[in-house]
DNA sequence: ACATTTTTTCCTGGTT
DNA sequence: TAACCAGGAAAAAATG
């Protein structure tokens, strides 16, 4: 629990930054070492570019606390998507920190950030240099921090660490016990965004937060039957009802058209309001959203798949879930299949999509949609 | 601040 | 009957 606290912290601070950013998923953590901060510890400070107290010391003797605030405000000075971060990595003291080589940074925290991280830390240290020759560690106290290091994040095999940048998650909605029934999408996408993809362009970095007050199955009925592809697994995806439930029962209403406003969530997020951009990053738009689930076919876990591939033909396999993912990355749970579809009609006439006439939850590129051709993708 | 574009929501009616 | 498709209308949100 707590780590979904820091995972929530982040992941705020991050849809502050970055609006249309989806939440990390919080249900794939592993337990991580130790005390998380709690939430009320937290000070990823309202002020912008004001650093943490960690500035104040040296990073050997930095507490988790401090390398959370360290990491936070260079998530923010960079405006990384702090989505992408596994939360797991943010959880270790100043001197299972300063241990870490740059490799392991990078490793950790993508290329950008690691580096960002390890100059920083570099910094920190040379700046504290006297302290840290009284403060240097023996061999066989490395070795232990080692130990720690590997106990810490048994997930990290070398250079090619594993799930680093975890993003979606579709949880069975089956409670088991088996942890490797949940999968992830798009682990470490930054070497896989679309070469057509705008810069910071990451719509399948979102999680698909199960919940344990029911679950759907969000499989379309048509995927459910004889056209379901074998090669991609019966999932059933847990989503709270609560994303259906448009009223209460007993609430009278009829909403006049168009959207209703924005309900503004009070807390972390309003605390750290004055981070937040101006705009939402560029591409965001459905077309490259769905675009994107398609050229990761190995990890799109039947949600959709080609039918042409040269042809940018495709169908939506689940396509609940699909418009869940959609939502999710809208911050919109109330997301269908039938909003999406309205949105994906609305394509045609500016020819990002084509018509597909007489089959049911298929659609074709147009000629105005790019990224998703063989040429394009190199697959 | 404002104009335009994109998406969301709701709706009526039709098809599979 | 459920799920989907078409597309109008209106409005919010995103974007420039």
């Amino acid at each position: 629990m707590a780590s979904s606290e820091l995972s929530l912290i982040l992941n705020n601070a991050n849809a502050n930054l970055y609006p249309s950013e989806p939440q990390a998923n919080l249900l794939s953590m592993t337990a991580p070492m130790g005390r998380p901060p709690h939430l009320s510890e937290m000070t990823f400070s309202s002020n912008n570019n004001t650093m943490g107290s960690w500035d104040l010391v040296n990073p050997q003797m930095w507490s988790r606390h401090n390398v959370l605030e360290w990491i936070g405000f260079h998530v923010e000075e960079s405006r990384f998507d702090a989505s992408l971060l596994n939360i797991n990595y943010c959880n270790m003291d100043g001197i299972t920190l300063c241990s870490m080589s740059k490799e392991t940074l990078i490793s950790m925290f993508g290329s950008m950030l690691g580096e960002r991280l390890h100059h920083s830390l570099e910094t920190q240290k040379s700046r504290y240099a006297t302290d840290l020759s009284e403060t240097c560690l023996s061999e066989s106290e490395l070795d232990l921090l080692d130990n720690i290091l590997q106990n810490s994040f048994p997930f990290m095999h070398g250079p090619s660490l594993g799930p680093l940048l975890e993003t979606v998650v579709v949880q069975p909605s089956i409670p088991s016990d088996n942890s490797e029934n949940s999968y992830s999408y798009f682990d470490e996408y930054p070497n896989q965004l679309t070469p057509e993809s705008d810069h910071g362009y990451d719509s399948l970095t979102e999680s698909f937060q199960s919940s344990h007050t029911g679950s759907l199955n969000l499989s379309s009925p048509e995927s459910n039957s004889s056209d379901s592809d074998p090669e991609y697994p019966e999932m059933h995806y847990s989503v709270s009802t609560k994303n259906f439930v448009k009223q209460e029962p007993g609430e009278p209403k009829k909403r006049g058209r168009g959207r209703p406003p924005k309900c503004q969530s009070e807390g972390f997020e309003h605390f750290i309001q004055s981070k937040k951009s101006k705009h939402a990053p560029r591409g965001t738009h459905l077309w490259e959203f769905i675009r994107d689930i398609l050229i990761h076919p190995e990890k799109n876990q039947g949600l959709m798949k080609w039918e042409d591939r040269r042809d940018g033909v495709f169908k939506f396999l689940k396509s609940e879930a699909v418009a869940q993912l959609w939502g999710q990355k809208k911050k919109n749970s109330s997301m269908t299949y039938e909003k999406l579809s309205r949105a994906m009609r609305y394509y045609y006439k500016r020819e990002i999509l084509e018509r597909v006439d007489g089959r049911r939850l298929v659609y074709k590129f147009g000629k105005n949609s790019t990224g998703w051709r063989i040429e394009e993708t190199g697959y």
